[in-house]
DNA sequence: TTGACTAGACCAACCGGTCGGTATATTCTT
DNA sequence: AAGAATATACCGACCGGTTGGTCTAGTCAA
């Protein structure tokens, strides 16, 4: 509406597109501005710098991050590990098309780790933040677990990230979107294998 | 000891070190010379580009691969699903060193994908490469074991993979290099379940 | 008239890559 | 054996183009 806001909305969701395919070095600005049909000028007045811009636009890509994860998901009355199960196999669901063209955070991981500390620590942060939310998720199966062996919540949302992250860099290697998938529906049985595991005195088949 | 080839050497291995760090297109030429301490004549001299110079150090890494993955490890006399365990259980030793600084074809993987298709072909193929050789050490696993949605060899070699580029890429977001041995960890947890789902009227003790 | 916004020329620094030239070692000719 | 010719290794100034970022002039709604 406003044009103001309509430009920087733009500029933002350029920098996107473009970082994600491209990553944040071999982007430039110069061609944020032409993708976004925008100045230099009007770049510059939104944004102080390239790499403050490149905050602004994770934060603004975060916002609705989990509407884009969990959009369409109904857990009400799924209890204990199956909580967990649902909620991989809803992401599994929209993965090829989620992760399609790569993943923001894991290739800032990779590229500005030792060039770029005020970005990775936005990136690390952003995969803390991840980790609490998909805790929640894994508590039940976790509590629900006995042996020492078994896998905390913290660890158990970390595996997920780390799985995802594994099955990007493999999609984007190969040029085949099917790997964050296909490493996702592993996740989940090594999950279910983990459900059924201490499920002894009682077995409810799915 | 020739000094021709220790030049050579010295410019793989400093785009090696630099390239692990910070990427491809952050590192540029001039920095691999210095760090070389050798003319960008010289660079230019036995490389026509920095994207061959790219494909070069991969091949000259990738050669040593296995044997930095491998080394000290004894399999003789290791006999089933215990031989893919016992692997891992051995890379999970070694992770921590040997991707404390990241791993070059997972970034290359997420840097170069949209940017440089020579190089990504490359880096697929070094990835199609090392999933034929895990594939060979998870075929007794995969044998011993009956079920349909048993993962075949080749799943459970890009898992592999897929594992560790996860691990690295939290590695890198937190500064924690732990991340990729706790990532093996659970995946060689992993394994031992689904060898010891077949394993029912033997047991073997660890 | 003011102040948020836009346009795009402009800047120094840096990029990948080239070039002319030198030093050194090897091979060929006599 | 001596000298000429050749190939290889190496140097660093230099090139055109691009980078992130600045600056000034101007637009336009309130």
């Amino acid at each position: 509406m406003n044009a103001a806001s309509d430009t920087k909305r733009r500029l933002l969701e350029a920098t996107y597109a473009l970082m994600l395919r491209q990553g944040y070095p071999s982007t430039s600005v110069d061609e944020i501005c032409t993708e976004a049909g925008v100045s230099k000028g009007s770049f510059y007045h939104f944004f102080k710098s390239k790499q403050e811009m490149a905050v602004a636009m994770l934060e603004h890509h975060m916002a609705d991050a989990q509407e884009v994860l969990e959009g369409g998901l109904d857990l009400t009355g799924v209890k204990g590990p199956q909580r967990a199960i649902q909620y991989v196999r809803h992401i599994e669901e929209g993965a090829e098309e989620i992760w399609r063209d790569g993943c923001l955070i894991g290739s800032f991981a990779l590229e500005l780790a030792e060039t770029n500390p005020e970005l990775r620590e936005k990136v690390s942060q952003i995969f803390r933040d991840l980790a609490d939310h998909f805790e929640t998720v894994f508590t039940p199966l976790s509590q629900a677990h006995p042996g020492p062996n078994t896998p905390s919540p913290r660890e158990l949302a970390e595996q997920l990230i780390m799985v995802i992250e594994g099955g990007v860099v493999l999609s984007r290697a190969h040029y085949d979107p099917r790997y964050v998938p296909k490493a996702l529906r592993s996740f989940r049985r090594y999950l279910e294998m983990l459900a059924s595991e201490q499920v002894v005195d009682a077995h409810g088949s799915d």
